[in-house]
DNA sequence: TTGATAAACGTAACTATATAACATATCAAC
DNA sequence: GTTGATATGTTATATAGTTACGTTTATCAA
């Protein structure tokens, strides 16, 4: 059991349950879950946080998997684009998916002290934004929802005046 | 009158009527409005568009205003830090606030076919965000919120089909 | 099983975005 | 005017992402 994410879990069965999850929607849809970007996923859901681009490419240098950006780029657009990872704007970096297969849309608590991020789910469409959005005639068709803030254990130790 | 912003409006009028509310804001709060961070902020201001930081460079070197990195970045950071601009995530790109000096969380509304972006008002302490936050002991302090899809010019000329 | 087609990969070079570090200048207060 | 803080100028470098092109591998139909 690890601290991971806001919360403890079984680290090791949450990856296996995740690479399963993935595997089996590819196989649905008959996308090939090569070895670079199963690799990738791999990577990103052992370590289970945001990571950059080339702290990936880091990762697969030392296995002999690929060397050169675009390798890492392109694995990531795969996952990107299935919605087995997502990408973190405000950070540019990378994660995995909690919850692959499923339709979503992602939201992120991200923690400006120890940059941990937890993923949760947002309804932008409904409320202020998506009043504002059909008042204008915009059509939102996807939404980058990232809170900053302190997640509980960084914000203890924060405030030694609270 | 141009079309910007997904509306008509005096936009002379409305660089002015910013740069106004700007000047003000900081002779009150004794901010430094130099000469680089006024231009910065005029050239946001007069393209009505998000302008990456190399762009609004050029412009300040054409005018002899200083033309590395830092000095375009330094004037960024304070015009964001004070909410005088935003920065959006999404495009790495600024834009010059549509309402300085007032409290606000800014949402962006950003066509993905013209880079045209919007700017309105979200609330993402409520709903399910906040609920979110809520549950796992997070404190949001400032949130990204960016919705990509199309604005209602690119709406009407992106599907023939319809 | 083979040939055609599309998808994925490997690599080099390059562009774009952002920051570090340090010297100089300017401002504000005493 | 001297001092300390704030802002600027400049060089160099770090970090992030793309283009282009040739090769390999998978898919599928004949």
């Amino acid at each position: 059991m690890d601290m991971i994410g806001f919360e403890q879990h079984d680290h090791k069965r949450c990856v296996r349950t995740a690479i399963a999850a993935v595997e089996t929607y590819c196989r649905e849809h008959k996308l090939q879950l090569t070895p670079v970007r199963r690799r990738v996923l791999e990577i990103l859901l052992e370590r289970h946080r945001a990571m950059g681009a080339y702290e990936i490419l880091d990762t697969l240098r030392g296995e002999g998997l690929g060397s050169q950006p675009p390798v890492v780029y392109r694995a990531l657009d795969f996952l990107v684009s299935h919605g087995f990872a997502h990408k973190i704007e405000r950070l540019n970096a990378f994660i995995a998916c909690t919850h692959p297969g499923q339709e979503h849309t992602p939201a992120f608590l991200i923690c400006r002290l120890c940059d941990s991020v937890a993923e949760t789910h947002a309804e932008p469409t409904r409320g202020m934004l998506g009043r504002a959005a059909i008042d204008t005639g915009f059509s939102i068709e996807q939404a980058v929802v990232e809170a900053v803030g302190l997640c509980p254990q960084c914000r203890e130790g924060a405030h030694p005046c609270a």
